[in-house]
DNA sequence: TAGGCCATCTGGTCCT
DNA sequence: AGGACCAGATGGCCTA
C-alpha cells in the first residue's frame, strides 16, 4: 500500500534538474509546444521575481509578515543572483512534485475501468478522481452482494473463509453496499466526452458480466457439490 | 470565443 | 533550516 508513496516521495530535487530548466529556458531549446509556453510564461514571471524579492516586494513583505522574521532578514541578506537560485531550485522541486503527483494519478488510470488507447483522450483529474471512487464504491457493493450469495448457498458455512484481497469490507461508508453509485455530474459528462467502448470494452459492464459469471460458478460449483473450501481455493487461484 | 484543463510559479504554512 | 504540501494566480492549449 505505501509502495506508491515511498516511491513518489522521493528526495529533493536534483540541481541538475534546475540548471537543465534554467539552460531551456535560456536556449530556448523546446521539444514540445506546451512545455515552450510554459516556459515562456516562467520566463516573464521570473523577471517580475526578481522585481519583487530585490527590495520593494521584500520589505512589503517584511511589514505583511509582522516584522522582523528571520526569514525576511535571512532573505535581505541574499544576493540577487541567490535569490534567483534559490527560486530555481524551489521551483524544480514543486515541479517534481508535480510531476511525481501527475505520474501517480497515471498510474490510477491505468487500473481506471475505461477503455485506453491511442485514440482515447486521457481522463481529466478530477474524472479520474470521481471515476476511481465509484468504481471502489462499485467493487465493494458487488463484493457484499456477493459475499452475501454465497452466504446463502453456503448457509454459515462461508464466514470460516474470507477473500485474502479485499478483507476489510468493515470500513467501507455504510452506503456501499447494495446501492447503485451515481456518477457525479462532472464525471458523467466527462465520460460522454472520452466516448467510452461501448461493445467489447466497456468496463463496468465487462465486470458486471464477470461477476454475474463468478456468481454463476458459485452457483454451479455448489449444484455439483463442492465445498466452500474448495471453492474459494479456485477463487483465490484465479480459476473463475 | 468562452470555458475546461493543465503546467508552472509563488508565498505561506507545517513538519522533520 | 530545508523540504513537503497547499492554494491562488497566471497564461497557454484545446474543444464545443
Amino acid at each position: 500500500m505505501n509502495s506508491d508513496s515511498s516511491s513518489v516521495s522521493s528526495r529533493a530535487s536534483s540541481p541538475d534538474m534546475d540548471e537543465m530548466y534554467l539552460r531551456d529556458h535560456h536556449h530556448h531549446h523546446h521539444h514540445h509546444h506546451h512545455q515552450d509556453s510554459r516556459l515562456n510564461s516562467v520566463s516573464s514571471t521570473q523577471n517580475d521575481l526578481v522585481q519583487k524579492m530585490s527590495g520593494e516586494g521584500l520589505s512589503r513583505n517584511g511589514s505583511k509578515a509582522g516584522g522582523e522574521g528571520s526569514k525576511y532578514k535571512i532573505k535581505k541578506q541574499l544576493s540577487e543572483q541567490d535569490l534567483q537560485q534559490l527560486r530555481l531550485k524551489i521551483n524544480g522541486r514543486e515541479r517534481k512534485r508535480m510531476h511525481d503527483l501527475n505520474l501517480a494519478m497515471d498510474g490510477l488510470r491505468e487500473v481506471m475501468p475505461y477503455a485506453h488507447g491511442p485514440s482515447v483522450r486521457k481522463l481529466s483529474k478530477i474524472a479520474t478522481l470521481l471515476l476511481a471512487r465509484n468504481y471502489i464504491l462499485m467493487l465493494t457493493s458487488s463484493l457484499e452482494e456477493m459475499k452475501r450469495l454465497v452466504g446463502e448457498i453456503y448457509g454459515g458455512h462461508h464466514s470460516a473463509f474470507h477473500c485474502g484481497t479485499v478483507g476489510h469490507s468493515a470500513g467501507h461508508p455504510p452506503h456501499a453496499a447494495g446501492t447503485v453509485h451515481q456518477v457525479h455530474p462532472i464525471l458523467g459528462s466527462a465520460l460522454r466526452r472520452r466516448k467510452w467502448c461501448k461493445t467489447q470494452h466497456n468496463p463496468p459492464a465487462g465486470l458486471f458480466c464477470q461477476i454475474s459469471h463468478l456468481l454463476l460458478s458459485v452457483k454451479c460449483a455448489s449444484s455439483a457439490g463442492w465445498g466452500p473450501r474448495r471453492l474459494f481455493l479456485l477463487l483465490d487461484l484465479g480459476l473463475f
